[in-house]
Parts: C-alpha cells; sequence; structure tokens
DNA sequence: TTGAAAGCGGTACCAA
DNA sequence: TTGGTACCGCTTTCAA
C-alpha cells in the first residue's frame, strides 16, 4: 500500500505539500506539483479513505435510503438508484445503500458514527418515519419526495400539481371538456404522495376551467387489465375522447390498443397526455404528449444540494420543486370547427 | 459527538478497557464491562467509523459492483441487491454500491484506498471485465455468478447444469420424451452465462435419456409474446406435451394461457417445469413445479465467503455451486398406461 | 484484570 | 512557496 509518505519520499518534498498539492487547498509552484502527480501516478498512489475521514472529517460518500415498498416499481426505483449513484460519483461522492429493515436504524448508525456526509432519502411516504430522524440526526438529509409534513425538511421532487395544471390546460386549450384520468394503483395513493398531489393538480385545474373530470385508480396492487378496460370502454361509450394518464406503460398500451380496435385516430379523435411517465415513453406503439418525470433531474438537484450543504451549513432548509416540462408528440387532438 | 473517551471518563477506566469491553477481543470483568456498556448506552457512544477503519484495518463496508446491462431484469436486479445488502448487514457490514459506467474504475479505486473489505460482483456476463480487475486488487472478491475463465476466482451461483438435468429427469421419468425448452431472451444467451448452462443442461440430460429436445428463445431483447406463442403453439400441434420453461413470468401466463384455450389440463395432458425461475412462481395463475433460483441463497452465500475470507485470507478461491432443489406443484403428468 | 502509549495515514495549522 | 507537527478517534501491543 502506498502511503503518502512514499510520494513525498519520492517527489522529494514534505507529506504536506503532497497533499497540498493533490487537494489544490494551497498554491503549490507549478513545478513540484508535476513531480507530486508524476510520483503518485506511477504509485499508484490514492488517500487511505479511513485516514481521509479521520483527520478530513469528510468521508465522500452519501447514504441512499430506500425501504422497498408494497407499491414499489422496481424499473423506477432502479432509475432512481442509478441516477443517484451516478450524480454522486460526479461529485466525488459513493452511495452507500441503506435497505429496508434498517432504514431508521441504519440512518441513525451512519449518521453517528459519521459514516457518511449526508443522507438521501427515496421512496418517501406521507407518513415516513425517516422525517423525525432526519430532523434529529445532524447529518444533512435531503429527502426526493415530499413527506406530508415537511417542516424543516430539505426536499426535491417534480412539481406534481404543476404537472397536472398543464396536463388540462393542453387538453383544455384543445377544447376537450371531458376527461377521464387514468390513474396509479390504490394502494400507491395511500403509501405514497406524489400521486395524489398529481391528481389535486388535475382537479384543481378542471375546476378552474370548467372541465369534468372522471377518475379511476389502474388497480389495487398492480395494473388489473379488466379495471383499465372497463374504465376506458365506458369513458370513450360515453363520448370521453381526452385521456390523461399517470400509471405504468402497461396501461398506456392497453389505452392505445383499444382505441386501435375501435378505429380512433390519436391526435385526431383522441388526445391523450401521459403525466409523471418515469419510463420511457417513446417505447410506446404511437408518440404519446408526455410530461416526464426524469429521475436524473431529481437526483442531480438532491446531490447538488446536499454538496452545498456540506460546503455552507448554514444554507436553510428548502423544499425544492421542479417545474414539469411538456415533451409534444402530436397526440392532441386540435380543436374542431 | 461522544467519543471512546467520554464513555472511559463516564465508566471510569481507561479507553483501552472500553475499546477491548465492546469489541469483545479481551476478557474484561463482568462488572466493568457492565459499567461501560451503561455509559456507552446512555451516551448514545457509536465508534467513529473513519477512526475505526484506521486503526483497525477494517471498513466493515463491502462493494457491490452491479454494471445495469441490456438484459438486466429490473425485479431479479433489485431481488438480487437487496438480498446482498441484508445478508450483508447481518453479518455487521454495509453495501458501497459500484454503478455501471465505473464498475472497473470503481473497483480499483475502493480497493487502492481501502474504502471496503471485500467486493461483490453481481450481474456477471461471460467476458466480464472485473475479472481481471479482482485478480490484480488484493481485495477479496466474490462472484455472484461465473464468468467463462474462473481461473483463481471465488464464484457462487446456482448450479444451472444441474437443474438442467433435474428438470429433463423428471418430465422423462415420467414419461416424456419430447420436451420444448422456452428460454430467456436471445440477448441473455450472449451476454450471460446462466442461460447457456441451464441449455447445455437440458441439452446433456435429453441427450443421455433419449429425449427429442426442442429449443427457441422468448425474444430477441425481451419476451415477445408472438414469438412465444407461435413456438409454443407448434410444438403441441406436433404432439409435444412436455415443457421447461426458463424465461420470466410473462413467458409462462402465454403458456398457461394457451393451454386453457384449447382445454388441455396441467398435469394430466401436460407437464411443465419452471426452471431457475427469480420470480415467485406462486404468483402464476395455475401451480407448477419449481426450481427456483432463490437470490437470498446466492447472496448470503457469498458474504459468508467474503467474511470467512476476511477471517482466514488464505483460504483458496473456490467455485461454489448451489444445487438446485425441486418443488412439486402437480404440473407433471404421471405417465400413461 | 486493567492502563499507558504507540501507531494507523492523512489534514491543516503555525512557522519559516 | 514549503516544512514540521499536532491532532483526528480508535485498536492493539506491552507492561503492570
Amino acid at each position: 500500500m502506498t502511503t503518502i509518505h512514499e510520494v513525498a519520499a519520492a517527489a522529494g518534498v514534505s507529506i504536506s505539500t503532497v497533499s497540498y498539492a493533490l487537494s489544490g487547498k494551497r498554491p503549490v509552484s507549478e513545478k513540484t506539483r508535476r513531480r507530486i502527480e508524476d510520483a503518485a501516478q506511477s504509485l499508484g498512489y490514492q488517500p487511505d479513505a479511513g485516514a481521509r475521514m479521520l483527520a478530513g472529517r469528510r468521508t465522500n460518500i452519501f447514504a441512499l435510503t430506500e425501504p422497498l415498498r408494497a407499491d414499489t416499481h422496481a424499473p423506477t426505483h432502479m432509475a432512481f438508484v442509478l441516477a443517484t449513484a451516478v450524480a454522486a460519483r460526479h461529485r466525488g461522492y459513493d452511495i452507500l445503500l441503506l435497505t429496508d429493515e434498517q432504514t431508521s436504524e441504519g440512518m441513525n448508525r451512519v449518521a453517528a458514527s459519521n459514516l457518511v456526509d449526508a443522507i438521501l432519502v427515496l421512496d418517501v411516504a406521507p407518513d415516513d418515519e425517516r422525517v423525525e430522524i432526519a430532523r434529529s440526526v445532524r447529518t444533512p438529509t435531503i429527502f426526493i419526495g415530499l413527506p406530508d409534513d415537511q417542516r424543516d425538511l430539505t426536499c426535491v421532487d417534480l412539481d406534481f400539481e404543476a404537472a397536472g395544471h398543464l396536463a388540462v390546460d393542453r387538453l383544455a386549450d384543445a377544447g376537450s371538456d371531458r376527461i377521464l384520468l387514468l390513474g396509479q394503483t390504490e394502494v400507491s395513493y395511500r403509501k405514497s404522495n406524489f400521486p395524489r398531489r398529481l391528481l389535486r393538480g388535475v382537479q384543481e385545474r378542471s375546476d378552474a376551467r370548467a372541465v369534468a373530470l372522471t377518475w379511476t385508480s389502474s388497480g389495487a396492487l398492480a395494473t388489473e387489465p379488466a379495471v383499465v378496460r372497463a374504465a376506458i370502454t365506458a369513458a370513450l361509450d360515453d363520448g370521453i375522447r381526452a385521456f390523461i394518464v399517470h400509471a405504468a406503460d402497461d396501461v398506456h398500451e392497453i389505452l392505445l390498443g383499444i382505441l386501435g380496435e375501435r378505429g380512433l385516430r390519436l391526435g385526431v379523435d383522441v388526445s391523450i397526455v401521459s403525466a409523471a411517465a418515469s419510463f420511457d415513453t417513446a417505447m410506446l406503439p404511437a408518440p404519446i404528449d408526455t410530461i416526464p418525470l426524469v429521475p436524473q433531474d431529481s437526483c442531480e438537484l438532491a446531490v447538488e444540494i446536499a454538496v452545498r450543504r456540506l460546503e455552507d451549513p448554514r444554507l436553510p432548509a428548502q423544499i425544492h420543486l421542479i417545474p414539469p416540462i411538456y415533451r409534444p408528440a402530436g397526440s392532441i387532438a386540435p380543436a374542431r370547427e
């Protein structure tokens, strides 16, 4: 194992100079810096993590807590974990996984032992137990998602209500005055906040614009094709021609399938907006206007905020809502006449 | 932050006694041990991770490398990550995530900086680049899966070939002499080893027992229902009544659906064995004999081996194949006459 | 059974 | 621009 001493010896300088040259925390003459870097390079020097933590009071590790709940959608969840890991590495941080069972015990443990510089919280529940812990530990904690009680918390999330407004606006602008919202599974409305937030946004704006809104979930625990088909069929029979979909990809496929069966043309006879989709809607059999939920955006912002708070611990807690964007794909039927 | 000094002061002993009392590495009188434990408890003492790493040359962290590849099945992958994390925590270890892009750079980095005690490798490819790195770093590395070149490597995996043998044996024992193997996606046969290993096991035993084997993949990149339906239909039309399924849950559903359409009774007219299924086959619409691939088993064994190697670094590298088990559910049609 | 003290490998302050 | 050195908080050897 190469230590800083060996690098110093090889470069003919003191260990403090090596430390400063590599960290850049003190100006070092161009010449010696090169010598040091060369020595470090050729010796394959990598600072000892433990020593660095101890002396520097920095671990360069973030904890990521992820309680895999009943309603956790594996692919979406993985996208968030991956996006967080990538964003963290970009800033020089590694991710320590705190799964399940011990998310709360784990948060306390890593905080008390100074194992991590910050904690990122995924898969936030309305009454999340991690809220209390976040308040009690000294380690900066960032929620990716919103719990009910946000007092003194730092949170990052897509502005789901604004997404709801946006979806209704586009449809209403194109003349729709009756909309079916195909929502998430029932369990997710109980165990998470974001489905409700989108629903609320859609409801608010529907009321404001005098749009008649029908709403249905896509199943109890998972997508139930029969339930979804029934809702869509009833809506179509009822003359509804505008849909907001806030659900998994399979729900989109069912909807497109039924339209096909009935010979209804997307963007001509029928309008669809996919709201807060975390999967790639380009994979669907037909192009659909989308208000995407981009894991990278939330996770990068969360990491950035964590880094900022480490640089300036006096930064106040704050809720960061990411404004939704609208990605048109021609699935809105233009207003008639 | 409470340090070991404060605990020592509170208990009226030296810090070394505190250290020994809490680690149990030296006998400490019952009385003082209690005093120390009480003090530690009431002060909420948690040893500093950095200090511990530095002094103890142990980090109590395992790295988990997971290059999310094209053929990665999210739910299965998550099950492995979760199982690893749980098993590691049981032994007192945390998991540091090394995702994608930097799996190789990351392995070198965490090894050189002594950030982790061992490295666990997930999602192993036939020509995995991590094999070379595992050989070059001092950090013990355990593969969960088998690469082509296993020289000097420690690997853990289900014995897929034995699983193939087992599946054929059961069907052949019940009188089947013609079998259709519904396999994984094509890409997985190129990017992973386990599908081929199961296939080989099935082929070997089919040859040995004079069973006529037909084999088909379930699609190019993902399950393609049309492809699967066609293969099943052709087989049934051809009189084949025995199936080994080594594929995702949806393939099972398609097969059961077609049997239903044709009025073929499972376990009476037709036999099915699900081989190396990593999902819960009890979720399927009908009970099916299963040779399960249990992530917990592989991951727990991997963690255990890692721990053993840390305790005794002289243990030789070794391939550990987990023998398959057969879980009957009545989906094998008994031999006629 | 217990304590004193020498590291572990860095960081960062104080001098020069 | 550089060097010397006092920690950081714990583990473990050596002594008592």
